[in-house]
DNA sequence: TTCGATGCAAACACTTTGCATTGGC
DNA sequence: GCCAATGCAAAGTGTTTGCATCGAA
């Protein structure tokens, strides 16, 4: 696939090799598709649940590997969850809505941010990158239970 | 003092005590200002620099303690870095821009952010709490260097 | 055949916890 | 005096690394 070819180019770009292991890691990423979240704990028990045998210090080298190649971004959320999702070329910034009671989250998108955060880069003379919003509040469940 | 006295309270009303090594923590926040943030360790290494002797386990549960109170805030930063700041009353929602390649931080204010959290928020009925926008980006320095 | 990648286990950094003791109220 | 809070050290997390072996090119 289309992915995977260049994922083997931009490999040996860099004097690096595909291996199973790192196909599968991105593959997986493919499946279940942008808007994903995944942790390093979750990429190894889904593949072990696939029958591919990856070990867990791969997956942490690999999700390393493909952010740095910006095949995968890391997510910025609050406490100690860090996880990754697909940075595909054609998806952009997407924010997040978190329950902070249940933990529950939505996925928008802003233009409106997206402005803001370039005015933002160009006034302190920053190169724009990305730009995440993370918004905190309770769901309608939550609140209501409060 | 206001906010020490305001301490007091809110912790009696918790069936709970206010110690010297809370009133510490919460002072050092208060001493370095709402826009400063600090690491557990930062937290410890400056108290005992101030010859204020608390343990690391306490500053971790007094963080802890203070986050749940609402008088700390917990960041959202990349990369297994926690960080809190303090979270006065008279302080708004103010973003963050980060440079992907030195870490060096830059903070900014926008109403049109705020807008657009408050936005998505009522869309999926959510009750609104806070929002953080986090652009990461190259500083001037570090495009340069590239 | 070569040298980068893997698996395993040990090492790490950061955070939490059990327990005896201290001290706020 | 009671019971919450502290300090210490031990136990957990999640993540990285050293090293022998394996395997992509």
């Amino acid at each position: 696939m289309a992915v995977s070819g260049g994922l083997r180019h931009d490999l040996h770009g860099r004097g690096q090799r595909l291996t199973p292991q790192r196909q599968r890691v991105l593959d997986l990423f493919e499946r279940v598709g942008a808007g994903h979240h995944l942790s390093a704990e979750d990429v190894h028990l889904q593949l072990l649940r696939a029958d591919a045998r990856v070990s867990l210090a791969t997956v942490y080298r690999t999700l390393r590997l493909l952010a740095s190649m910006a095949l995968l971004r890391e997510l910025e959320l609050p406490e100690g969850s860090r996880r990754f999702e697909l940075a595909s070329a054609e998806q952009h910034d997407h924010h997040h809505l978190v329950c902070a009671a249940c933990g529950r989250t939505e996925e928008f998108d802003s233009a409106q941010v997206l402005q803001a955060g370039a005015d933002a880069a160009a006034k302190h003379g920053f190169r724009l990158l990305s730009s995440r919003l993370t918004v905190r509040g309770l769901c309608g469940a939550c609140a209501a239970a409060v």
